[in-house]
DNA sequence: GTCTATATTCTGATAGAC
DNA sequence: GTCTATCAGAATATAGAC
């Protein structure tokens, strides 16, 4: 199950701090956020920063590294097992990121924006184990192709359209919104027909 | 025709200013850009930056605004031409955004991440004129909804999976490669794959 | 562990000579 | 218009008292 750490109540000091730094850097980013932005949000007192974590580059590292890795790995945990179909791997993936990222509406933007800066520096640092989930898919998806369920024979394509259409739409948010007039129940509207319509969506342009 | 502004030869200081800062702001964001950075990229002397601009802001603002209103607005030209068939501005939307996104393949990234900031400030600025454009591709697309040939009737779910399956993968893109070992001919390759793919994808969505 | 006060560094902007 | 030198402000990090 795809579960948010943000809703952790902190007990400690230390926990205060992250749980501050992560709803603040989401927000603003790295660049926008000032220790003295975490201190208010927390409650705590700004030198308490530096005491636990050394210095604001070290607590951001830590937040976004748990970030990317639970995003990531709760994608692959879905995709890693051998006995759901494609089709309904698709249904969960679709269901419960669209739930997330509602919850949590900043995570996509804030990925993006700050793997920017330091991607190579950044990702060699998380904990990938994207081998035997890539395989277990590879192969189940292949299954498919030999059996001439899926025509679109390469994987990548399949999942970027996937990821695409479930995330896209959260990251052009503030043009969608501002193009077409939605207030934000207009968009978690359409976000929400789109948990029904892109599983039926991913069928069809893979038979094609 | 999509037409990139990065590529006119800058004659007068002024012009150099605006070329370097679009450059470095269009590589690193507004907030990691230095306006020595600028004076570098452009070889003019730090000074003039604020002589030519008045601020580091105000140069950004002109350079977002540009970028922003030129890629839309050669969305809307397209979208808006009511002699092109729906399938027609398909394939020329998609094969000339991803050819304009290869040669410049920051800017989905840098609209994306500067807009999180001020986002209403900003669209306010721009001189949309969205709503004829809106309106032709709206009743050409209900026209082709009443007709049976597009089955999903709502026209932002369609523009979403279309300008998403276009966007989206250069927006992952470090993440993709890097979970991939794509190097950057392998990943342009995956573009140009998805030109005569997207299109064929897409009608088969909206059949479905 | 927590606080106040301060040192240090970085960077946008400008004064003033040419 | 262009340059050098410098100022002013902001923000991270730390020293040192409690």
């Amino acid at each position: 199950m795809i579960q948010s750490k943000a809703l952790k109540k902190p007990d400690t000091t230390e926990e205060k701090i992250k749980e501050a730094a992560r709803i603040v850097f989401y927000r603003k980013g790295y660049a926008y956020t000032r220790t003295r932005d975490i201190a208010e949000e927390s409650g705590i007192n700004l030198a308490l920063i530096n005491y636990y974590f050394r210095s604001k580059a070290r607590l951001f590292e830590i937040i976004i590294l748990e970030t990317l890795s639970s995003f990531i790995e709760s994608i692959l945990e879905i995709l890693i097992d051998e006995q759901t179909s494609i089709e309904t791997k698709i249904q969960i993936i679709v269901s419960s990121y669209i739930d997330l990222i509602i919850k949590e509406p900043e995570i996509p933007t804030f990925i993006v924006s700050e793997l920017r800066n330091n991607p190579n520096e950044l990702l060699a640092k998380l904990p990938l184990r994207h081998k035997t989930a890539r395989s277990v898919f590879s192969k189940q998806y292949k299954e498919a192709v030999d059996s001439g369920i899926i025509k679109e024979p390469n994987p990548l394509h399949f999942l970027m359209n996937l990821i695409g259409m479930i995330v896209f739409p959260f990251i052009a948010k503030p043009l969608l919104m501002k193009a077409n007039n939605l207030n934000i129940s207009d968009f978690n509207q359409l976000m929400q027909e789109r948990k029904k319509r892109i599983p039926i969506w991913i069928k069809a342009m893979m038979d094609a």
